[in-house]
DNA sequence: ATCACGATTGGGAGCGCTCCCATACCATCG
DNA sequence: CGATGGTATGGGAGCGCTCCCAATCGTGAT
């Protein structure tokens, strides 16, 4: 046992002078046979692998980081304001997506709530000090500073969702113009004349995406725009509710109604019952991000789905490559949705 | 510049050393300042934490972990077959709560999921190469060996929920058998008379306390035993709704069920709508786990919540302090549920 | 056979920190 | 007044690895 051990790590776990000693090569040579590299022939890269396997050697993270001077870790940020989406699919998938990334990597994931400005600034720091080597940000809100703080300091950074058109940071987002379009088409395809929408706020990007993809699809069907047609929700069932009371007033013979989010389409759908309204029968209804709460709905909610476990594997791709070219280009992602059919158009 | 640089690490960080030299100090006194240690005057201690703040010093992470031999991380470890965790609140709490507990500390929290029981073992090896002080693991199921593993390798753990009464792991659960007790007085206190269960499987640790719960208060009460009321269901909406058909055939007159998980209310709701039995009218109905299913039910369904956050924090804390003290004691946690009143009661 | 040159390889130096021993200093005590 | 026992402090050693330069070994060209 003693001999089996002598030179051990102070846990009595291999260390790489331990591995090169069996192989009977040096400290370099093994280095070079664990990071990849071709200068090491056949005959050795075969016995020191061999040499690995027989002691069970794993490499000391700690030691790496120290000597190669990258973490091989990276953090994944989430805004905890957006309590929200941790609750809905949409965290679920992308967390699903990066780990699938990283799972054939040394890398380590972080995950980072961020609830207070205090926390953020903190994070800045840690960020800056060497522990991370690249950022995944979820859910940036469009007056984030953060994105441009990290980008600046030159740590490679990637986002979910843009913040406007001209997103300057790296980002993957899912096709919401597209999205929206598709759900419309959907409407005006099941035979619906006057479709509605319910959108969110004017101040993000992705909402006001829909609304355009909205408006497009009306007009590929050759409809003229119609603003009495649009109303403004915030993304929750209480605006939504509102909202649809709203278009029923202005236009009591809508019989569509496209819904920039689930629980908008929720509210709408609870409005719609108050007065009297079947769905579909009456009106048909679709919403957007296809959470648990469009399958539960009364009827089952058409919904677009976004491919949250794509974006996070996409994120995560465009980061390992940031980080391992640090090339100077700016990746931008562009996912397609998917209308996900249910009984409610 | 150059001159402020002088010293600084590669990156053009500040080190140990260099905060030193400012302070006019060693280096085993300034690393004495930020580990806290009490044998240090407090007129160095006050020269260096000016120095520490003038230079915006921060340590490095992995030259303190090679060096001190901890890591400094602890990870989180979710089987994803429990995909379904992710989108309940449950996760969403837990996360928070283990969040919130690090953010004082200058621990990483490392997320890992687990998919293939490949995964599984590399991660075990993972584990066992210092890579983390720690390791908090969710939703372990009956059979699964990890938790001894990792334990027996000396690895400090703490689990969320048990999978047995005698649970030889330290772990953090909530009172189930509390909870379900609860629902149930809840039910008979509003007059209902003939309560049955829908129950999880038996198989389950929890879905069996869940079970003791509802025959304890029944039991309290002064009702006899009827296994008549107890159908079997495996927490899917699916096995809800055949479970409460089947209840309904076996037993028409009963007015409640207290079912063990709120997707089998979901299912039960749905068979009792189809047999024209009204909710809360002829039928109230009590969920368990208050997801977001419960609120959007219609009515809403009155459900038992888990103190999920409240058990994130204290799984961390226990963590923590098995790090730290390395107690030979099993930490056991049991924190009190609490009935979510709504509608449908 | 000799020389140049590329492919392989060994191992020194050093990453930034903690640990711990040796030293310096100080106040108290006999 | 010197011995004694603490308390602060400095800094050597070394954690396990990567980087890189120098040394070695072929091999083909001359």
């Amino acid at each position: 046992m003693a001999v089996a051990r002598r030179g051990a790590g102070r846990d009595g776990r291999p260390t790489l002078e331990q591995v090169a000693a069996r192989a009977g090569v040096g400290r370099g040579t093994v280095s070079r046979v664990i990071n990849g590299s071709p200068r090491v022939s056949d005959r050795t890269r075969a016995a020191v692998e061999q040499a690995i396997a027989d002691l069970g050697y794993v490499p000391h993270q700690a030691a790496r980081a120290l000597a190669a001077n990258r973490s091989n870790a990276i953090a994944l940020v989430v805004p905890e304001a957006e309590g929200r989406l941790f609750s809905e699919p949409f965290f679920s998938g992308i967390i699903r997506g990066v780990s699938a990334e990283l799972v054939d990597t040394d890398i380590q994931l972080l995950l980072t709530l961020i609830r207070a400005p205090r926390e953020r600034a903190r994070f800045a720091q840690y960020a800056a000090s060497d522990r991370v080597d690249g950022v995944l940000l979820v859910s940036v809100h469009g007056d984030d500073p953060l994105p441009d703080q990290l980008a600046e300091m030159g740590l490679p950074v990637v986002m979910t969702g843009r913040r406007s058109e001209d997103e300057p940071v790296p980002y993957v987002d899912c096709d919401n113009v597209g999205g929206a379009q598709q759900a419309v088409e959907h409407l005006l395809g099941r035979g619906r004349s006057t479709v509605a929408t319910i959108s969110g706020p004017a101040d993000m990007y992705a909402a006001r995406c829909r609304l355009d993809g909205y408006r497009e699809a009306l007009r590929a069907a050759g409809k003229a725009a119609d603003d009495e047609l649009v109303a403004r929700g915030d993304f929750t069932e209480e605006s939504g509710y509102a909202a649809m009371r709203e278009l029923l007033a202005r236009r009591p013979t809508l019989d569509a109604v496209f819904c920039a989010s689930d629980p908008m389409a929720m509210g709408a759908r609870r409005a719609l019952r108050e007065l009297g309204r079947s769905v579909p029968g009456d009106v048909a209804l679709v919403g957007f991000d296809d959470s648990a709460l469009a399958r539960h709905m009364d009827p089952p909610l058409t919904s677009v789905r976004q491919p949250t476990e794509g974006m996070g594997r996409a994120m995560t791709r465009a980061l390992l490559q940031l980080i391992n070219e640090g090339g100077q280009d700016r990746p931008h992602v562009l996912l397609p949705t998917e209308l996900v059919r249910r009984a409610s158009s």
